[in-house]
DNA sequence: CAGTCATATCGACGAGCGTCAATATATGCG
DNA sequence: CGCATATATTGACGCTCGTCGATATGACTG
């Protein structure tokens, strides 16, 4: 919680609540829900009534390619917002809403 | 809430929840909060005792040149994150936690 | 084992973005 | 007016990222 005192142009404030590296880890995790394609992949499959879905059924609804929406998968997969279980020749995503949850709550601010 | 029938490798599902427009828009404001400066900026000025702070204040601290952080908070001002006021010299930049609430409740899927 | 289907990886291309130095604009002061 | 200060704009550079086609890996089937 660093507090530090800044003299400003007017009186001395108290500032900085997140340092560098919390903010570049946050920033991070917020890169990955800043593209509309995982965005679709995150709410096609929290929607999903089995609440998960397999990768096959979901190519053709985000209208990306195969090669694409693997790609996204990995990285939602990677960041922990979605986890990954192999079933046969079938890869099925689930959502990880603790992980959400994070993110929800760095967002308390207001 | 437009809902379709897809055809996947068990069972058809239902599914899509936002659209390819919503998810830009969603997508667009999620990348405004994909950077640690803007990151930092919001920190800084949200946990401000006056609730408000100066441009000229925010340089130091987040640690990068004055244009930058000028353009970062022009972003974070036209996303709606930030309110802000000219006052004399100095432009002064606030919360808007409303916009925030907005991002915030766009995580409810956990 | 050969073939098929689902998924992952590779390589490349183009667009977008964060950053800075330099400069412009604007506001206040003497 | 002329100078100092605060902020915005411009232009350029380098890097990251989303996307695709081609291809590789891996798992089941007959």
């Amino acid at each position: 919680m660093d507090v530090k005192v800044i003299q400003n142009c007017c009186e001395p404030v108290l500032v900085e609540t997140i340092n560098a590296s919390e903010a570049d880890e946050l920033a991070a995790a917020f890169k990955v829900l800043a593209d509309p394609t995982r965005l679709r992949l995150l709410s096609l499959i929290a929607n999903s009534p089995s609440g998960e879905a397999c990768a096959c059924d979901l190519v053709d609804p985000v209208g990306k390619s195969q090669p694409t929406v693997s790609h996204h998968l990995s990285i939602l997969a990677d960041a922990g917002l979605l986890a990954r279980e192999q079933r046969g020749k079938w890869v099925f995503f689930t959502l990880v809403p603790e992980r959400v949850a994070v993110l929800r709550d760095a967002l308390a601010m207001g």
